[in-house]
DNA sequence: AATACGGGGCT
DNA sequence: AGCCCAGTATT
């Protein structure tokens, strides 16, 4: 490996037993449980959210047969207001394969077919737990990447990917046992030097070999690939209320979809939809909620009634009551409109 | 190759 | 109002 090439490894190695994180709760972790739980949570999430659901949890799940013992309901509920709800799916269903295998495989390639785990979680957990060489890429080290090498195209595209891999995995220390430190230096360094505006080039151990660096271009790159549209969505939200004890009629939503799996109050393409839904009840109008996903604008409009009939108000769904309300995973905006 | 999939934190 | 985040699965 010619010597430039190590020149990386081995500053950033440096740098990160000095100036590195060293206090998250999944850092310097070797068992490959709770590194492939964080590693899932962290997926497109970032640290302080991951932080309160990771201590929950591995107070509840203390280890990979128990959450694979339990029902995917209980992890719902207790991923809701995570988002990216598939994981949760994915995440119970790796854990029934990794129990049926007898643990988790050693290996980046055999991790890879397991659900959930893509290539580069795969690999994280390999290099974490298995001491394996071989390089992540996730969006800091992208970002990282584009500015050393001053990428001249956005670093999304699957052609990209493929070319940052590559370089990736040549910039890998020699030695197999630094590898642990090595991955956690290249995420460290993305979220705290190489930070996606005002990097703190001063403070960088590689600086000296970053191209974007020395042409002072580094506020340049990574190249942003145009956005795509955003997608628009109006919908009416029944808030539907049992008189007797404030339970509230809740359905499950669809998988796939949005909210797959967790418990929404029912929603209506129409206003006149919901309307004829509940007859000629009284409905209270709330205040409109914007919710925005990653790839559309969700408008909401909240209808409250109250139902004191004792037949079931419709044919989908379930009355929930108040004390029952924790076992049911609900979405974000659900829980902040519910109080 | 493009699209679906959350929610919060930050500027 | 954007941009970003320890991405993956599906089409």
């Amino acid at each position: 490996m010619p010597a430039a090439l190590t020149e990386f490894s081995a500053r950033l190695l440096a740098w990160q037993r000095q100036h590195g994180r060293h206090d998250l709760p999944w850092c310097g972790m070797r068992d490959p449980y709770r590194v492939w739980l964080s590693e899932i949570m962290l997926q497109q999430t970032q640290v302080a959210t991951v932080r309160t659901y990771y201590a929950r949890f591995l107070a509840r799940f203390p280890s990979v047969d128990d959450l694979a013992a339990a029902p995917l309901d209980e992890v719902l509920a207790l991923w809701a207001g995570l988002g990216y709800y598939t994981r949760a799916r994915n995440l119970h269903a790796c854990a029934q394969a990794v129990v049926a295998l007898g643990g988790f495989p050693r290996a980046a390639d055999a991790l890879e077919a397991l659900p959930g785990i893509g290539r580069s979680t795969a690999r994280a957990i390999a290099s974490f737990c298995f001491e394996e060489r071989v390089s992540i890429l996730d969006g800091n080290v992208r970002r990282v990447l584009a500015r050393l090498l001053a990428w001249p195209h956005p670093t999304t595209s699957a052609r990209a990917q493929k070319e940052l891999w590559a370089h990736a995995d040549a910039l890998l220390p020699p030695a197999a046992a630094d590898m642990p430190r090595y991955t956690q230096g290249l995420m460290d360094l993305g979220a705290l030097v190489c930070t996606p505006r005002g990097p703190r080039c001063g403070e960088c151990p590689v600086a000296a070999l970053c191209a974007a660096q020395a042409q002072g271009r580094v506020a340049e790159f990574p190249l942003r690939a145009p956005k795509p549209q955003r997608g628009r969505r109006e919908q009416w939200w029944l808030w539907l209320e049992r008189e007797s004890d404030g339970a509230l009629w809740l359905q499950q939503r669809p998988s796939p979809g949005v909210w797959a799996g967790l418990w929404s109050l029912p929603l209506f393409d129409a206003e006149a939809d919901l309307r004829a839904a509940v007859g000629l009840r009284t409905v209270e109008l709330l205040p409109r909620i914007d919710h925005a996903l990653t790839h559309f604008d969700w408008v909401l409009h909240p209808r409250q009634v109250r139902w004191s009939d004792s037949a079931p108000p419709l044919e989908v769904g379930q009355w929930v009551s108040p004390t029952d309300r924790p076992r049911y995973g609900m979405p974000a905006p659900l829980k902040k409109l519910l109080g």
